[in-house]
DNA sequence: AAGCCGGGGCC
DNA sequence: GGCCCAGGCTT
């Protein structure tokens, strides 16, 4: 039998059951693909549910506030991920009349859609024979094949497309191409694949060379930048008692875009009180009736892919009022990094 | 072509 | 501590 006739076959014994599976909807496919890059099934499920919830139809996500739908993505990470979301479903709406696109070329053109998402959305929606290429594509060919071409390579992206494009089934490509992924996930796994067990294990080039657990081949990565964020927290008391703090969006470039966040000193290396109270008084202004306490003696670190974060917050209690103070009571209503999620629960206001 | 962009789970 | 995850965008 062919590869694909066994990964059909495979698929149609093992294939989980999972919430975006029990529908062809291009709107909840997207919905589905889109939360699912680079996140495992685990992490993204309870947020495609909540998705679907929140926003029915692809003209309620259009219609909702950029600030709802980042709140809705809160903890995914990859962020321009939920911005993209938003931008697209207004373009659905205004570009498209609010029907779907229902081809790979044309689904192309929404923003966060790149050449997986449209071969996913557009074969596994309406059949259409194009070839899915993800993480768990490049492994099952490469270690079926004995490919140690470097999939993270101009020549890899190239290589592998033309090839899963070769090995598809272009009939059956809707359970095919979830077919290969589901394989990928649950029998040809990163670590400990179920060789003994496997289906292939006869015509395996990477199994029959001793290659599968070096196989895919991958060019080493770029390595961690070290960051120092000194974070200000304002407490202010009104007349009432009401407390009051600060948050600030982030803009411009980098991590977190358009997420909120305490006022941050950004340094070259951890501050220790007396720098916090020179650059509160440049940043902040006058220190008079302020009190300024350590919250972690030691530096939180928070671990992105490519940054590690030396976090220290200041509790910055003060008899000055200021403008722009937020509630207390609204903190969990503005969408943050994980990294202040985690300070708002654990600190008692 | 290379960098950037999160957070979590597993080893 | 390193790797991987139903990748895409920017430079």
């Amino acid at each position: 039998m062919s590869f694909s006739g066994k990964i059909l076959d495979w698929y149609h014994i093992n294939k989980r059951s999972l919430p975006w599976r029990k529908t062809t909807d291009p709107y909840k496919i997207w919905l589905s693909e889109i939360i699912l890059q680079q996140t495992r099934v685990a992490q993204g499920t309870p947020y495609y549910l909540s998705f679907v919830d929140n926003f029915p139809s692809v003209h309620d996500l259009a219609n909702a506030n950029e600030e709802q739908v980042l709140k809705l993505w809160q903890g995914l990470g990859y962020y321009s991920r939920a911005r993209n979301l938003h931008a697209a479903a207004k373009m659905v709406v205004n570009e498209y009349g609010g029907v779907f696109p229902d081809n790979y070329k044309k689904l192309l053109t929404l923003k966060g859609v790149g050449d997986y998402t449209a071969s996913a959305i557009s074969s596994i929606c309406f059949n259409e024979p194009q070839a899915v290429v993800d993480g768990n594509v490049y492994r099952v060919l490469a270690r079926y094949y004995g490919i140690d071409i470097p999939i993270n390579s101009t020549e890899g992206i190239k290589y592998f497309k033309a090839l899963a494009e070769k090995v598809m089934d272009p009939v059956e490509i809707r359970d095919y191409n979830q077919g290969i992924m589901e394989f990928g996930a649950i029998q040809c796994s990163p670590k400990k694949p179920l060789c003994l067990l496997c289906p292939l294990n006869d015509s395996c080039v990477g199994l029959e060379k001793g290659l599968v657990d070096q196989l895919p081949f991958k060019l080493k990565k770029t390595k961690v930048r070290n960051r120092y964020f000194n974070y200000l927290i304002p407490i202010y008391k009104d007349m009432d008692g009401a407390q009051f703090t600060s948050l600030k969006q982030r803009k411009g470039k980098g991590i977190w875009q358009n997420l909120w966040e305490f006022p941050l000193l950004e340094s070259k290396e951890i501050l220790e009180i007396d720098d916090i109270t020179i650059r509160y008084k440049e940043a902040l202004g006058d220190m008079e009736s302020v009190e300024l306490l350590e919250y972690n003696d030691n530096a939180i670190v928070h671990k992105l892919s490519h940054q590690h974060l030396h976090t220290k917050f200041w509790i910055v209690n003060t008899e000055n009022d200021f403008d722009g103070k937020i509630s207390i009571k609204k903190l969990t209503e503005f969408p943050v990094p994980v990294l202040i999620a985690d300070f708002i629960k654990a600190f008692k206001f």
